[in-house]
DNA sequence: GCCGCTCTGTACGGTGTCGTACATACACCC
DNA sequence: GGGTGTATGTACGACACCGTACAGAGCGGC
């Protein structure tokens, strides 16, 4: 089977004991996520929970339908589609891949039978649906109290956490929907941090260069919404 | 024994099939929460869980330890601390008392024990988590986009909502820091809606004159957070 | 090599909110 | 009924971000 050669570098699903991963393995199908694939938009029913190995998606909330916001940022720690384990059919969020990337996801009633089955992903499954919980009433703050230079580095330090590179392929008119702010609003930060040599970019190819600079630069938000991700780089 | 005397007027609670009800009964205790009481600080271990009847409670994120901004609000149709449902011991926000009134409170422990005993519990319980995880999403957007004066019309109608009444007593001070602006910002706000004949107030004592213009001040936001509430005014 | 497209940079006036300071108004108490 | 404390109102300059418009810069395709 193609699976078992599979690197499932999913949090959730490697952590699993054995013999539930079994369990589950049937179930799960390899997936490539295309960068801008929408997941779910808001008031889908969800037919798939989707467990990123080495992808990364956003989850935004819209308003007055031509704003974008993003709350979540989910990525091999994680899952999307924890309305699922919740008892919740429909999304509230639109489910965005941001990074390109392999997941593995699982039906929807499977997932749901797993989840009875195994107490393991049972206890991991609501443990991540706290954090994100946690990152999105974090977010909530941030986006009122913190100007966008903080909120961009902190945001692109998430996202290095996640994709695990310092190099990654967004625009910014990409990132002022993530951030809700004007695309010019994300050039001028972005310019800032480049004139200090924390990051450089050209065309949509950022390239963190000072980590420990742009750690300085962004808000303490940083460390709040990352003391819980588990792959924390150092 | 008292209890059966009082008005359990949690929807959680007495969405309860009776035979778990009375399981439960044993373990739950009346308390009276009096306004600005803290039931959780930020990272404090939970003891208790709430079960609100005519109280409310707010859920805030603390930035920079001088900024409070309100995530959540939890009135009757929920409970204060389902991060312990979430299998997760210490609260990542701060819970306050917004409106003063009774609620029922047992103790983390037997929450638990009473989530394996009852499914009903476990998934009114789970589908509680949920709306307030996109309750907090629809926050965040909203802080984000929306001035002052919508959100305050926004924040008075949710509030209305779920204590049952045009009146309550709030203090522009108190109001700042929900809204996450300063008092001057909310005494900015509340006289525009004063002067519309939409809301009146002196020293705290606010008074909601016009319910549908208030809503027509308010942003869109009202409607969709609000669409999950059981309780729903007409 | 030129065209066309996408991405990034700059400019401009407008405005919502900030931080701070001080003035007024109401309620309660001795 | 005058004093005290809390609640609300007003003022003012500063500034971050807004909406919009347009100019340059990099890259791919023919």
């Amino acid at each position: 089977m193609l699976l078992s050669q599979t690197v499932i570098a999913n949090a959730l699903l490697s952590s699993m004991p054995r013999s539930d991963y079994v369990n589950s393995m049937v179930h799960l199908e390899l997936v490539n996520l295309e960068f801008g694939d929408i997941l779910y938009e808001v008031g889908d029913t969800i037919k798939y929970v989707y467990f990123p190995n080495d992808s990364l998606v956003s989850l935004l909330t819209l308003v007055d339908s031509h704003h974008a916001l993003e709350v979540g940022m989910v990525g091999s720690e994680g899952l999307v589609g924890v309305a699922i384990a919740l008892g919740v059919k429909q999304s509230t969020v639109r489910a965005m891949v941001q990074g390109a990337g392999s997941a593995m996801r699982m039906k929807t009633a499977h997932f749901r039978a797993q989840l009875k089955q195994s107490a393991s992903l049972q206890k991991s499954v609501n443990l991540y649906t706290h954090v994100l919980m946690a990152q999105i009433a974090q977010t909530a703050a941030c986006n009122r109290f913190h100007q966008v230079e903080s909120r961009l580095a902190r945001w692109l330090l998430m996202t290095r956490d996640r994709v695990g590179m310092n190099q990654f392929h967004l625009t910014q008119d990409f990132l002022s929907d993530m951030l809700g702010v004007r695309r010019v609003g994300v050039t001028k930060a972005a310019r800032a941090l480049k004139d200090r040599n924390l990051i450089d970019y050209s065309r949509g190819n950022i390239d963190i260069l000072d980590g420990k600079g742009l750690e300085a630069a962004a808000c303490s938000c940083y460390k709040l919404s990352n003391h819980t991700l588990p792959t924390r780089r150092s």
